[in-house]
DNA sequence: CTATTGATGTAGAGCGCTCCAACTATTACT
DNA sequence: AGTAATAGTTGGAGCGCTCTACATCAATAG
């Protein structure tokens, strides 16, 4: 910077006002630096910028999984509504364990970004409610009533319970649910799934499976629910990842969908729209979602609001060919 | 860190040093200072440490495409390798538009992150040249025989070879490439269609319709297909992503695959793998691609090595079940 | 002709850390 | 005891920038 000063033959505070591209500097002088920048292969430190200035105009960004399209999609709509407001974004990915989520955080608050953006979080409410003490923080794609940070997410209860009734309506009763395990939105994914069960007075059909957000998850699932007493006619998966690896092992094992058994998924990812899927599922409006999450961080940060704001978007069912009529073999034969 | 020493009773060089777990500590004040910083809630500013150090330990990874899955399998082998040398990583998606690849780029060198891997890059080879003279640069899946940064990438040629070998060993001639535009390693693979195409005796039948790295090109390519001349027997997809859509738009316009049209991809994601797709495929290893990248660059940082790596996977095709022998119908009628 | 103002420009302290050279305390060896 | 080596510790300069307070100067006003 010292350099490019003298050679433009201005003051290093002048450089640094042309930098960061100041109103209150002639014209004259600020292409003069430019040029004299451009000539020397000048590019300033952020690092220094950012100690000195003790802003980082960045966003950390946390997605627990990019192997999930959901977070890609979301990713999208933060990323825009981020640049809109000049705000850089970087990347960190939580792998889908919590120890590597907790060193992407870790990552972030050394790095003092101006706020984080958690995406499909892991971390315990406590644990949550510390980071929220130690900078602006958002969660996102997970319902919380926090007092110190902001969530934006859809009701997935509500989704699970569109599900749940949509079966019912087809004629189904023995309706099992995978779950997600610690997975966003899991937890109110299998309440809202049991809720509806038992609105429904399907009480002492209520089959819960143990899995988590993968693909593998749903090949395991179908395998236990084969080797564990009367197939049901439909099966709710957490997420539509898990939900390919069911549809997988149900035409593996000659079960036809939705003949012999029904499928829905949970996030509408663009897999489930591929013809060859088909799968119905529960829409979520990624990009909205990850808009609105980039959104509130920004409102903390340049309007200081201290409140929290919990957002929950309505979700929709999404029809499409893997659900159908209860077939009208007897039950259990369909193996 | 001031706070730290004197409530630690050191001074602040000793609270810097037992940061960074320097050896040459004695146990006693290493435990003072870390019981100090606990209570103070005392973290360091990694600002001010890599301000001071001149070195980040971050490696700037930059992403084409955060929906393509072929990324993710990357990210995870580069990230695993980078951990274990005590690197930390941080992403930017270049949104498979070079605007925003050239601004993660600058993200990154204004970070001043020891070095860059760019991973399906579309920035010109002068501008790599470029970036190579800033930074330390890897850029995998490309393949590019510069002196001055590394590159990891299968074979891409060869792959498309294997392609067009396996479609004719089946018995079709007439064989269509979508290509992948601008995407990463496309030009090779449209240049080892073309060429082996040439090898078998097929010229006359080189079809090259313009894409890109999506899905949504995939539909329109079949599109184009359609309403252009005689349909081929068999279509060679630039990528697994665009294969989907290929996949999709036959079936809506009734032609079977194989039966009518066999399909080939590339990439072999995880997806290629569903057996609602089964779709043949050119496998590409990417997680080990990955590490590759991640262990190139850090030679680079950490040996001071100059002289240029070029490493060429070999690729292997994975036979499923949207190739099969040319149908017997007269060609052209498939329609 | 001096005072006021607004537009530009500048010096210098400081952001939170590392690094170097130097210093002290301890142990080892003749 | 005397010297050398080793381990542990420290002050202060400096990383590359921003920010505050002040300086300069031409234009306008009184």
């Amino acid at each position: 910077m010292e350099d490019v000063a003298s050679r433009a033959g201005v003051s290093r505070a002048l450089v640094s006002l042309v930098m960061r591209n100041s109103p209150r500097v002639s014209e004259r002088s600020r292409t003069a630096v430019l040029e004299a920048a451009e000539e020397l292969g000048y590019r300033r430190n952020l690092m220094a910028h950012h100690l000195a200035s003790r802003r980082t105009m960045t966003i950390g960004l946390v997605l627990n999984d990019l192997h999930n399209p959901f977070f890609a999609e979301m990713t999208d709509g933060i990323h825009e509504a981020a640049l809109e407001a000049g705000y850089r974004i970087v990347i960190n990915t939580g792998l889908r364990n919590l120890a590597s989520e907790k060193a992407a955080v870790d990552t972030f608050l050394e790095f003092r970004t101006d706020g984080i953006i958690l995406v499909g979080t892991e971390l315990s409410e406590a644990e949550l409610e510390a980071l929220a003490d130690e900078t602006n923080l958002v969660v996102a794609a997970r319902v919380a009533a926090s007092g110190s940070y902001d969530t934006v997410s859809i009701d997935d209860r509500l989704g699970a319970k569109m599900v749940v009734d949509h079966l019912v309506d087809l004629g189904h009763r023995r309706i099992a649910h995978i779950d997600g395990g610690p997975g966003a939105g899991a937890r109110r994914r299998r309440k809202g799934y049991k809720s509806a069960m038992e609105q429904r007075g399907l009480s002492e059909h209520v089959r819960i499976v143990a899995g988590e957000y993968s693909e593998q998850a749903g090949t395991v699932g179908v395998e236990k629910l084969l080797s564990n007493g009367d197939m049901p006619t439909a099966i709710f998966a957490a997420n539509d990842l898990m939900a390919t690896g069911v549809l997988n092992r149900l035409q593996f094992e000659g079960l036809n969908v939705p003949e012999d058994v029904s499928l829905v998924g949970f996030d509408n990812t663009a897999m489930a729209a591929l013809h060859q899927m088909s799968l119905t599922t529960v829409d979520q409006p990624c990009e909205l979602l990850g808009r609105l999450a980039a959104r509130y961080l920004i409102e903390r940060l340049e309007e200081e609001r201290e409140e929290a704001v919990h957002h929950l978007l309505v979700p929709s069912l999404v029809c499409r060919s893997t659900s159908g009529p209860v077939s009208s073999r007897t039950p259990g034969e369909a193996r």
